[in-house]
DNA sequence: AGAAAAAATGAATCATAATTCATTCAATGA
DNA sequence: TCATTGAATGAATTATGATTCATTTTTTCT
C-alpha cells in the first residue's frame, strides 16, 4: 500500500525541482544552452543525473520550463508597464529600457532565450514565447497609432523589428563592444531611443538636437 | 620524388573542392546547419566523406567558407548599394529590402547565418560576418548625419538596432514558423520604412516601398 | 608495362552527451 | 524494530555524428 508523503518531504522533493530549475536557470545565464548540460545541471544543483529525469522527462522539457518561466517573468512586468499610465511613446521607451537594464545584467539569458537556437523541442517553445513577448509590444504600439500618437503602419512587423533591434544592440556584435560601454544608462537610453523612432513617433525634444515632425 | 599534377588532374582536383562546397552550401540551404552532416554532404557531392578532409580540416572549416561566401557576396550587394548614389535614406531603404528579398527567397540560407546555432567555429566566424554587415550599415548612417539628413546619434547603436530589426521581422517569415506568407512586397516595404523610420529619418513622402534600387 | 606516389574509399574508431537502470539509501507505517 | 515503498545514485548504455586510417584505386613517370 502507497506510503503517504509526510510535509517535509514534500517540501524537500518540490525543493528539489525548484534547484534543479534554478541551477538549470543560472547555467544558462552564465554561458548559454550550450554550456547548460544535464550532467552541469545535476553537479550544479547537488544532485545525481538521474535524479534529473526523476523531475523532468527530458532535458528538452528542463530547458523549456526554464525559458517559460524566464519569458513569464519578463512579460510580466514589460505587461504592467504597458498597461500603466503615459504616452505610448513614453511606455514604449519604459519597456524597452526596462528590459535592456535587466538584459546588461544577465546577457547569456537574455541571448538564450531571444535567440540562441537549440534542439527542435526548445526552439518550439520558443515560438510561442517570443509571439507572447512581440505581443506586449503589439499592445503599446497599436494603443499608440489608435491615439494618433504613432503613424499608421503594419503592427507585427514594428513589433518584430523593435524586438530585433534592441535585442541585437545588447547582446550582438555591432553594437558597442562591453568595453566601450562605459555608461550603461547612456547605452539604455540610445537603445530606447532608436526603437522609439522605429515607430515613427516624434522623439521626446531632450539631447538630440534634431527631432524630426513626422 | 613528387610526382607533378597534370593539368587535368589539377582541374579535377579544384573541380573535387568546388562540389564539397556547392553540396554543403545547397544541403544548408535546404535545410540548415542541422541536416547539413558531413556524410549528407558527402553524399550530396557524390564523393566519400574522408575526401572531404583531404580538402577541409574539419566539418567547421567547411561551413566557416559556406558562410563567409555568402556573406562576402551579400555585402559586397549592398556595399554597392551603400555607395551608389541617392540620399542616405534612399539608400538605407535600397539595402534593407535588397537583404530582404533574397532572404525571403533563400529561407534557410539566410536562417543559417541570422540564427542557427551551430559550433563554436562557425559561431566565431558568424560573429565576425555580422559586424561586416553592420558596417555596411554604419556607412550609410555616417553619411546620413553628415549630410545632416538624419540627427546626430550614437551610429554603432542604431547600425545594431537596425540589422537586428530586419534580421528579427524576416525570422518570423523564414525561420522554422514560416507561417505563410502574405504578400512579399508588402512585407518588404513595411520592414524597410521600420528601418528608415528608425534612423530618425523622415520617411520619404509616398513611394518607399518601390524605390527598389537593386 | 610496372613501380612509386597520390588520391579516394568507407568501415572502424572516437567523442560527446543524453538517458537508463541495477543498486543503494532513506522514509513510512505496522 | 523491521519490512516495504519510494527516492537517489552514477556507472553503463545508447545515440549521434565527426574523424581517422588501413586498404584499394588511380595517376604519374620511367
Amino acid at each position: 500500500m502507497a506510503y503517504k508523503r509526510s510535509a517535509m518531504m514534500e517540501e524537500r522533493l518540490a525543493g528539489n525541482r525548484e534547484r534543479i530549475l534554478e541551477a538549470a536557470r543560472k547555467l544558462v545565464a552564465a554561458g548559454g544552452f550550450r554550456e547548460a548540460r544535464v550532467a552541469a545541471v545535476a553537479a550544479e544543483a547537488g544532485v545525481s543525473t538521474g535524479m534529473i529525469y526523476r523531475y523532468f522527462p527530458s532535458k528538452g522539457d528542463l530547458f523549456v520550463e526554464v525559458l517559460s518561466a524566464a519569458v513569464e517573468n519578463e512579460v510580466g512586468i514589460l505587461r504592467e508597464i504597458a498597461r500603466g499610465k503615459g504616452s505610448a511613446t513614453e511606455k514604449l521607451a519604459a519597456a524597452v529600457a526596462s528590459f535592456a537594464r535587466r538584459a546588461l545584467r544577465g546577457p547569456h539569458l537574455a541571448y538564450a532565450f531571444i535567440a540562441e537556437p537549440t534542439d527542435v523541442e526548445v526552439e518550439a517553445a520558443r515560438i510561442g514565447d517570443r509571439r507572447k513577448f512581440g505581443n506586449v509590444f503589439k499592445e503599446i504600439l497599436k494603443a499608440g497609432v489608435e491615439a494618433g500618437e504613432f503613424p499608421a503602419q503594419n503592427i507585427d512587423v514594428t513589433a518584430a523589428c523593435i524586438v530585433g533591434a534592441f535585442t541585437e544592440a545588447l547582446i550582438g556584435p555591432i553594437g558597442p563592444t562591453r568595453r566601450a560601454r562605459q555608461n550603461e544608462a547612456e547605452l539604455v537610453a540610445a537603445i530606447a531611443l532608436s526603437c522609439v523612432r522605429c515607430v515613427g513617433a516624434a522623439p521626446p525634444a531632450k539631447r538630440t538636437a534634431r527631432s524630426r515632425k513626422i
